[in-house]
DNA sequence: GGCACGTATGCGCACGTGCGCATACCGCGC
DNA sequence: GCGCGGTATGCGCACGTGCGCATACGTGCC
């Protein structure tokens, strides 16, 4: 399962977070660091998993360096994980709503 | 970032394979055991973990228990993270071959 | 009730990984 | 060359997690 790779780059807060700055364009490893009020080692190390991985890219820039992502079909599929995500918490309101039903009509379970 | 839970929970080859399995219909412990070439435990566990994220449901049938994905929209995900995938191995295919045209344009690098 | 089958749970271990920290590398300006 | 800002790398630790194993639970059958 090659898949998982890729999920497993993906299965990490921070990473999120820098996937969705990147999807507002490009940006530098420091203000990356300040956005995210991470250290920049840590912003770097992610930032090399996710760029071993061929998620994002990193250009020159001076002093600076630029990362922007590679392919924004990524985001395409966090969309859809994120509609999975709202209908699995519909459903447990839905179940909440039910069980308080439930309540109503036997108070004294 | 409570995207990261659910891809937590994919980010693992094992529960890959459940669910893909489950992509065909639904199946008990054993046959998926049997078909992952696991231990009965250690798929249970995984299934376990599966079904506190709202992924699969269980439906108790005789002595066996049925499992089956919630919400098909997750295989859609994966089909996207697929692409992602082909297309990155697609570059570095195309980067591959442009380092054997360098090679032939340079033999003595 | 006892037994066999299917499933779930607890335990211990090995391993991976995220983090903070210190530090090395790199390019720019003086 | 030297210092400085920006980035990458190495190290140690704490923690989570996947696995095998043994075992408890639950269910249908005799």
């Amino acid at each position: 399962m090659l898949q998982a790779e890729v999920l497993k780059v993906l299965a990490s807060p921070r990473r999120l977070e820098i996937l969705h700055v990147l999807a507002d364009g490009p940006m530098e490893v420091g203000r990356l660091a300040v956005a995210l009020g991470a250290s920049q080692p840590n912003v770097s190390q992610h930032l090399a998993v996710m760029r071993s991985a061929g998620m994002v890219e990193a250009e020159r820039d001076g002093r600076e360096i630029r990362y922007r992502l590679v392919d924004p079909e990524v985001l395409t599929a966090c969309a859809v994980m994120r509609g999975v995500l709202e209908r699995r918490v519909d459903r447990l309101a839905r179940a909440a709503d039910a069980a308080r039903m439930s309540d109503l009509l036997t108070p004294v379970s």
